[in-house]
DNA sequence: CGACTTTGACCCGCGC
DNA sequence: GCGCGGGTCAAAGTCG
């Protein structure tokens, strides 16, 4: 069932504008073809909620990141046309490494050499701490990224084959989200060592730049219908206006080449919506 | 025993 | 001002 966790399409995007609710963390969407719901991206997750949405049969689900001080949230549901396209949605960034594989069915590092982050070192990174045993493990997807998938169009950043890891610190891989952008960085990531200072202008262009990261990156936006109201009702809220304007909304297909040959999974899809996001902000 | 899922209720923001 | 919908919290239950 796994077996078809390719990545459809991911779509980084920041909403770092005062949206509606509050002033929310960057914001990544990404859409993977699974069976199951959840993505192993590595880390674990705390399912705190669940509610049908409007326009959707299926639920959404609602996780934060169980890692003590650890902000970030995501929603996972599924695409109301199609049961086997999985939405995640990530708010916030970790600041925090890859927990530590619990069960580890492979050796710590092996994946991520210090700087997969979100190369999930760990194979029930969503949560499901080993009740899931369905869930795909994004270690393998990321194995054939790394290998497989050479052809893979990840930053290198990834974990596969990290060239020389930035000699930042153990956060490094995630510290290119534009956290400290538009506001100080949450209080969990306070005693954290800082991280890179963004330029003085780059929350504005991070903003203005993203939609250009992302073609620059070749990654064709994602815009089926069930992205277009989850988009929707963000509208304002920054992701629209900055990842899918308004007139790319109603692309749905998806080129082959957003399949990245069956990269995207979990942490991969997670870590390079992030390192967009990241280009964007240094853009 | 600890961690996590499930479910219902409550709160908040937005649109009409 | 009211209603709708989305998002979050909290309590209870389950599983390893």
């Amino acid at each position: 069932m796994n077996e078809c966790f390719r990545k459809l399409d991911s779509c980084a995007t920041m909403d770092m504008s005062t949206a509606s609710r509050a002033v929310r963390e960057p914001r990544v969407v990404i859409q993977t073809t699974s069976e199951v719901d959840i993505l192993d991206d590595g880390y674990r997750w705390r399912k705190y909620g669940q509610k049908v949405v409007k326009g959707n049969p299926n639920p959404r689900s609602y996780y934060k990141c169980t890692h003590p001080g650890c902000l970030v949230r995501k929603h996972v549901e599924r695409a109301s046309h199609d049961l086997k396209s999985v939405i995640t949605t990530y708010e916030g960034k970790h600041n925090h490494e890859v927990p530590a594989a619990r069960n580890s069915g492979h050796p710590a590092g092996s994946a991520s050499p210090g700087g997969g982050a979100g190369s999930s070192s760990q194979p029930h990174g969503v949560g499901v701490g080993g009740r899931r045993p369905e869930v795909p493990s994004v270690q393998e997807s990321l194995m054939r990224l790394g290998g497989g998938c050479g052809a893979a169009p990840f930053p290198p950043h990834f974990g596969l084959h990290l060239p020389p890891p930035p000699p930042r610190d153990p956060l490094a891989p995630m510290s290119n989200f534009p956290y400290s952008l538009g506001h100080a960085p949450s209080p969990a990531l306070r005693g954290l060592p800082p991280p890179p200072p963004p330029p003085p202008s780059a929350s504005a262009l991070a903003v203005a730049g993203l939609g250009g990261v992302v073609e620059g990156l070749k990654y064709p936006m994602l815009a089926p219908p069930s992205v277009h109201s989850l988009l929707r009702h963000r509208q304002g809220g920054g992701m629209e206006a900055v990842v899918v304007p308004k007139a790319e909304v109603k692309q749905e297909a998806m080129p082959p080449a957003a399949a990245v040959a069956g990269a995207g999974r979990g942490a991969a899809v997670y870590q390079q919506a992030m390192s967009r996001v990241s280009l964007g902000n240094q853009l």
